[in-house]
DNA sequence: AACAGACACAACCGCAGTCAG
DNA sequence: TCTGACTGCGGTTGTGTCTGT
C-alpha cells in the first residue's frame, strides 16, 4: 500500500479514457465492492458496472495479483522457495502452474521472485552477496510480517464469509492428481498417498470444511516436502498448527492418525461430514 | 550527505486459447 | 467455419526504496 501511495504520480487517463498507471485507494474499493457483488470475471463489465476507468484486463490484474482476498502476502518463506525451484526444474517459466502449487502465491509475485533471486544467483553466486542479501532479507521479513499480519486480519474480517465458498470450490479443484505431481517432485513416494485411507484422501482433496483457507494447503506442502518448519509464523498459523500433524506423516506416514491426532483437522473434519 | 547501483514489485503489453453467437 | 469478445499467461517496463561507497 506504501508503495502503490508513492506511486501514484504516473497514473495517466489514455485516450481510450481508460486510466493507467497505479491504482488509487478509491478504485480498489470501487473494485473490491464490484467483485463482492458480481463476483470475479466478466471483468470488461466493471467500469460500465462500477465507474472505474480501468480497462478489464487492468482490472482482473488488480483483483488477481493485489486484492484478493486468499492473497498470501509477505516475503517468500524458504519452503515456499524450495518449492519454487523445484517446480522451475520441472516446468521452466510456467508461472501460473508453479503459482498454483502455492496457495495465496500468485505467478506475478512468483516470476518477480525468480527474477530477482535466482536470475542473480546464476550471474553472481558468490557467498558474501547471498550473505547481505539475506540479512536484508530477514529484516525486511520481520517488518512484512507485521504488515502482513494487520492487512490479513483486516481482509479476512471483510471477506471471510464471502469467500468462504469459493475457497472450497478451489479445494475441489484441487485433485489428487496434482498432489501426486507434487509430492514425486518433492520426493515423497507416491504410495503415501494411495496407501492412505480413502476418508482421509476424500477429505484432503474435497473437504468442505468450512473455515479452510489457502493456509491450509500451504501447510499441507509443508509437510510433504518434509519442511515443517517456515520461517513465517503468522498467528493464523499457529491457529492451523493442529491441523496436520508433522510428526504423525514422519513417524508413521498414518494417514488416519493425522486426522485423529489433529486437533483444529478433527473439528472442521466433523463438520464437514 | 550525496550519489549510483541493486532490489522489489505493481502494472502494462502482446500473444494465444476459449467460447458464444 | 468464422469472428469477435473475453480471459489467462509470460515477458517486460517503470518507479520508489534500500544499501553501499
Amino acid at each position: 500500500m506504501a508503495a502503490q501511495m508513492v506511486m501514484q504520480g504516473w497514473g495517466t487517463v489514455e485516450g481510450g479514457g481508460w486510466r493507467k498507471g497505479p491504482w488509487t485507494a478509491e478504485e480498489d474499493k470501487l473494485l473490491i465492492e464490484y467483485v463482492k457483488i458480481h463476483g470475479e470475471g466478466r471483468w470488461n463489465s466493471v467500469s460500465r458496472l462500477a465507474g472505474l476507468r480501468r480497462n478489464g484486463k487492468s482490472c482482473r490484474l488488480r483483483w488477481v495479483n493485489y486484492l484478493r482476498p486468499d492473497l498470501k502476502r509477505g516475503q517468500i518463506t524458504p519452503h515456499e522457495e524450495h518449492i519454487i525451484v523445484e517446480l522451475h526444474a520441472r516446468w521452466g517459466n510456467r508461472w501460473s502452474t508453479i503459482a498454483r502449487s502455492l496457495p495465496g502465491r500468485t505467478d506475478n509475485e512468483i516470476k518477480n521472485y525468480w527474477r530477482t533471486h535466482f536470475k542473480k544467483k546464476t550471474k553472481a553466486s558468490s557467498s558474501d552477496q547471498e550473505e547481505k542479501s539475506k540479512t536484508r532479507l530477514l529484516r525486511k521479513q520481520q517488518f512484512e510480517q507485521q504488515q502482513n499480519q494487520l492487512q490479513k486480519l483486516q481482509h479476512q474480517q471483510q471477506y471471510h464469509c464471502q469467500f468462504q465458498q469459493q475457497l472450497v470450490q478451489n479445494q475441489q479443484q484441487f485433485s489428487i492428481m496434482d498432489m501426486r505431481k507434487i509430492m514425486s517432485l518433492l520426493g515423497v513416494s507416491e504410495n503415501k498417498v494411495t496407501s492412505s485411507p480413502p476418508q482421509a484422501r476424500q477429505e484432503m482433496t474435497t473437504s468442505t470444511c468450512p473455515t479452510t483457507t489457502s493456509e491450509e494447503q500451504g501447510l499441507f506442502y509443508s509437510t510433504l516436502s518434509g519442511d515443517a518448519c517456515t520461517s513465517e509464523v503468522s498467528t493464523e498459523d499457529l491457529l492451523w498448527d493442529g491441523l496436520w500433524n508433522t510428526e504423525d506423516i514422519h513417524g508413521d506416514n498414518n494417514w488416519s492418525a493425522i486426522c485423529v491426532t489433529s486437533k483444529v483437522g478433527m473439528h472442521n473434519f466433523a463438520a464437514s461430514v
